[in-house]
DNA sequence: TAAAACTATAAAGCTACTATAAGGTCAATA
DNA sequence: TATTGACCTTATAGTAGCTTTATAGTTTTA
């Protein structure tokens, strides 16, 4: 499989794929005698894996991570799931982060109407006075 | 004052402050004989403004439209109202395709426990198996 | 007087790609 | 056969919003 066809069968550019290599992801595959890339089903799994944690939003380096625990398989699974776990806080602390700033936003917005002119603008009168009274 | 004191004032590193004016957020200040910057209370106000704006999430580029505004005070703020709203409805949805990724991250999580190994790790075979149900 | 603390510019590094440039390879067509 | 088009190669730059590093000049302090 060359690797346009690899980037079709998983969805994802051509670009990507090399990137991926260069960032020691995906193991470099066989080349042609022309030079072009040859890549096996694992190399498919591999990329897919790679894909499923990065819309899980794991970083690269998470992924490396979780790859090398992939290849010392009779180890617990402890770091496994404490990598999860500290993702799903992060993803958690995220969530209220914003949470908490949409509620800023929202009142902010609700200091002005668009009857007004530029200089009686409630919502740039809020911020450049600064109560925005965040923790 | 210098851009040591600025910094310290509202809280910024010195080379942030050299980077807003380079942006052109910031004006460039007077200089000294010595090339120093020398910043007055304007520069104070122009940088805490931009940094309120930084904490609700307004981009570079949201916060150098506001500034235009700003310097037309007889227009209609109605520009400025939808910048917010924009950004609004931007941060409601980042908060729930968040929310979507906590529940995936934590029934994969649910998937394992921490008296397995890699090789049984339910974890490691959610993403593999790359059962996500995802829309 | 010499070190510490401050200032200056320019350039590279960070993340995870994406885009562009300049060129080599291959199969099919005119 | 020449050439077109689709594919492949590498290298480099751009994205956002800074942060870090390098190198050097200036001011303050001990």
């Amino acid at each position: 499989m060359r690797i346009g066809q690899l980037a079709q069968l998983v969805g994802v550019e051509t670009q990507t794929i090399r990137f991926y290599e260069q960032q020691g992801l995906l193991p470099p595959p066989d080349r042609q005698d022309n030079g072009y890339r040859v890549y096996t089903e694992k190399h498919g799994e591999g990329l897919a894996f790679i894909r499923r944690c990065r819309i899980l939003g794991l970083s690269l380096a998470e992924i490396h991570e979780l790859q090398s625990y992939q290849d010392d398989p009779y180890q617990p699974c402890t770091a496994v799931n404490a990598l999860l776990d500290d993702h799903i806080s992060h993803v958690r602390s995220q969530i209220t982060a914003l949470q908490t700033l949409e509620k800023q936003l929202v009142s902010l917005r609700a200091s002005c109407n668009d009857d007004r002119e530029i200089e009686a603008c409630g919502v740039l009168a809020g911020i450049s006075e600064g109560n925005m009274h965040q923790q």
